[in-house]
DNA sequence: TACGCTCTGTGCGCCAGCGTACATACGGCG
DNA sequence: CGCCGTATGTACGCTGGCGCACAGAGCGTA
């Protein structure tokens, strides 16, 4: 596992710490101090916004233990999810772009920790280091795929499967099988009602795949979950599982996402 | 209007061509020519097959007055599109974001002409020109969007309003009002089964917004269509436009679309 | 303990799009 | 000219999700 101590450089972190993003983990340790530098530890709660569309970007960050949904609003109606971050991406895809603003919103979905860095300071880092460059590419790629994926999922598969998907695709993030999540939000989330949502999760309850309540959701059956979910969960975590990553001194590192 | 002598070197292109694609057309002439080098004019017809899912990219295509369409397959089911491009744009994008092979299927939906360079060859561009990569990485975004705004098209609108949008978006591309295609590709397109097709065409020539007889469509009434097509054609329109782009020696040189 | 808020479950009429089948129209070709 | 393949138009039963309304259930708080 990566490690970095901060011993030359009076440091926001005080000790030794695991680097729990996986974007920053696969940096040379170069790379990764001078980005440290300006690496700010935040925390960010449950239902915080961190962009709204046409807003300018302030800050990149990475999530380590939080997960973030992203989310675009199409005219008066409800949001629709087209990307879900955790420890394995960041926030702000844009600003390497070349963009300023955010085209879609930023909801927090789990509260936790997160690194974030100042855009111009993530800016001056992204043209600097070419390694940085490389990371940052491979996981826009990454989300494109899984965007790709994601609308065709909400035109073609119906609820259940993509609830079940929704589930797994976070649970892999938050590497927990419990998390909280009202149906309300996982309506949004998926672009349909919060009855279809209870119709969907009753029915994955009833075959003892999940256990709900009162915002509380636990994963039961994995293996049963996988199979109820549409391919198109095993698609994207291919692409995510097979991308070469990282300095390459050892490539078992990361083999999935449940590794940082 | 940019034009490039190609004085200098023997060249595929004997005479002075105006640089018929957006991309190419906003590099400054010392990158352009560099490329130059490199391009080779071929010729796409309608169903040619660019780029098949999972298969590595042998060329990055630069369309010109041709157009294509990019689909994702979805198990067993027919396939779905998540991207259209045309002069405004290019084919290969994964390329320049370190990955081999092509997720999507690229289905010419238009004959016409391109410029394509061999994948080993735009890397090292790539690498070499900031002004490539400025251009290249402003229309990554444009396309993020498109495929944003699509997903959520694709769950929330009717078929009428997304057959609207897709035939704006066409005729935006290959700048006339004129093109071939029939019900059933549509069909595809839209992820909708072609008798759906059929009615909301039918109503659209009702309306005399179009006409349409065996694969030969005409917008008619370009106003009236846009106003029956969902805001998210204004939406990917305004993010293309607004981007500022080229050299920036005359920011009036690519309002929109319809100019190189 | 009682109230109120939030979250979840159920019912019902409605409609767009599915899936399928079949009918018609156009146009090229022998 | 007649044939055939392709493109388009129409019909009909089915179903998933919409939109709305309302009922119960858990939990915090006064």
């Amino acid at each position: 596992m990566v490690c970095v101590t901060s011993q030359r450089r009076p440091s926001t972190l005080k000790r030794i710490v695991p680097i729990a993003n996986s974007l920053l983990a696969a940096l040379p340790d170069r790379d990764y101090r001078r980005l440290h530098a300006r690496l700010e530890p935040v925390t960010l709660t449950f239902g915080e916004v961190l962009y709204h569309p046409g807003d300018p970007i302030r800050h990149v960050y990475f999530p380590t233990n939080s997960l973030v949904s992203l989310l675009t609003l199409v005219e008066g109606h409800t949001a629709l999810e087209i990307g879900l971050v955790g420890r394995e991406g960041m926030l702000g895809i844009p600003l390497a772009l070349g963009t300023k603003d955010s085209p879609v919103r930023a909801l927090v979905q789990g509260s936790g920790a997160a690194l974030r860095i100042e855009s111009a300071h993530f800016l001056g880092q992204f043209r600097q280091s070419a390694p940085l460059q490389r990371e940052i590419h491979r996981y826009i790629h990454e989300r494109m795929v899984q965007i790709t994926q994601t609308a065709a999922c909400n035109r073609f598969h119906h609820v259940e499967a993509r609830l079940a998907r929704w589930l797994l695709m976070t649970r892999d993030r938050v590497q927990s099988d419990q998390f909280r999540l009202t149906q309300e939000l996982l309506g949004c989330m998926l672009g349909v009602l919060r009855v279809a949502v209870t119709k969907a999760a009753s029915a994955l309850q009833r075959r003892k795949l999940i256990h709900y309540r009162r915002g509380q959701i636990s994963i039961l059956d994995g293996q049963g979950l996988e199979a109820a979910a549409c391919r198109c969960y095993q698609v994207v975590k291919d692409v995510h599982d097979r991308a070469p990553r990282g300095h390459s001194t050892n490539p078992t590192e990361h083999p999935s996402w449940s590794t940082i």
